[in-house]
DNA sequence: GTAGATGCAAAGTATTTGCGACAAG
DNA sequence: CTTGTCGCAAATACTTTGCATCTAC
C-alpha cells in the first residue's frame, strides 16, 4: 500500500520529489505533533542533504493541498500533523506537552449553533483544551 | 475612577511607569485587539519617545499578570485585549477580520467534562470560530 | 524539453536582550 | 537610595526568498 500522502499529492497534482516523499514519510511515520526543527531532524536522518527551506516550502505546500494541519498551540512553535478524514481538536498537557485528540460531536454541533446565532456560516474552528492529569 | 488596568498592577505589585500608564490607557479604550504595531502606533501618538521595545516587554508584563490576554488567530499576528472578569471565546470574520466575543456555558461545561474525560483537570482552554456572514 | 523544485545563503519578520541612563517607591 | 525600567541598537528565533542548478513528468 502506497503511504496515503503520497497519493494525495497525485490527486493534488502536487509534484512528487525525493525530497517530499521522505517527508511525506516521516510524517506519516509520526505520531506526535513535530515542529518544523523535530521534523528536519528525522528527515535529516534519512537524507542528511534536504534544506530545512525545503522542509518549510514543504509543509506550507502540504498545508495549503490539505495533507497536513498546522497548530499554533500556545507557548510553542508551528506544530504540524497529517490531516486525514476524522477531524479532532486536541488536549494539552499543560505540565509535559503531551497531546490528545478528540472528538466531540455535541461540542461541534454547539459552534454551529453559536456561530448561526450572530449570523454567520461556520467555516472553520479551533478548540484547544489545556489539562493537568489528575491524580488517580 | 482609576483606569482599571492601574489598579490592578498595583494590586499586583507592578510598578506604574508613565509608559505603562499610557499603554494601559490605549489598551482599554480599544474596542478592537490590536497587535503590538497597532499598539505601538497608538501609543506613540500619545508618547512619540515610547520605544517598541517598552510595547513589548510591557504586553509581556501584562499578559503575565493576568491583565491583558494574548492571541494567535489563524494567519495573523499575535493580538492583544484586556482581560475583564467575563470570560469569552472568538467568532472571527475570515473576510474582514472583524471579532465579535462571545460566551456560551454549554460549550465550556462540555469543555470541562471532555477534558474529566480523559482524566485531566481544564486549566485553559482556546476556542475560536471562523465564520462568513450570511446574507439576510 | 520545460516548468517547477532544491540548496544555499542572504533577507525578512517578530520578538528579546545587554547596557548605561533614569525614575518609581 | 535602590531596584527595576527605559531607550537604543544589536542579537535572536523563525520563516521566506533570489538565484543558479537540477529533476519529475
Amino acid at each position: 500500500m502506497p503511504i496515503s500522502i503520497e497519493k494525495k499529492c497525485k490527486d493534488k497534482g502536487v509534484k512528487l520529489t525525493e525530497q517530499r516523499k521522505i517527508i511525506a514519510k516521516v510524517m506519516s511515520e509520526s505520531n506526535d505533533h513535530p515542529n518544523v526543527d523535530d521534523l528536519y531532524v528525522r528527515v535529516s536522518k534519512i537524507d542528511s542533504k534536504i534544506s530545512i527551506a525545503t522542509v518549510y516550502r514543504t509543509v506550507k505546500l502540504f498545508q495549503e493541498s490539505g495533507i497536513l494541519a498546522k497548530h499554533d498551540f500556545k507557548g510553542s512553535k508551528a506544530r504540524y500533523e497529517e490531516l486525514n478524514e476524522g477531524h479532532h481538536d486536541h488536549l494539552i498537557d499543560v505540565k509535559t506537552g503531551e497531546i490528545i485528540e478528540f472528538v466531540d460531536n455535541e461540542i461541534e454541533d454547539l459552534q454551529k449553533k453559536v456561530a448561526e446565532k450572530y449570523g454567520y456560516e461556520l467555516v472553520d474552528h479551533k478548540l484547544e483544551l489545556y489539562g493537568i492529569k489528575k491524580k488517580s
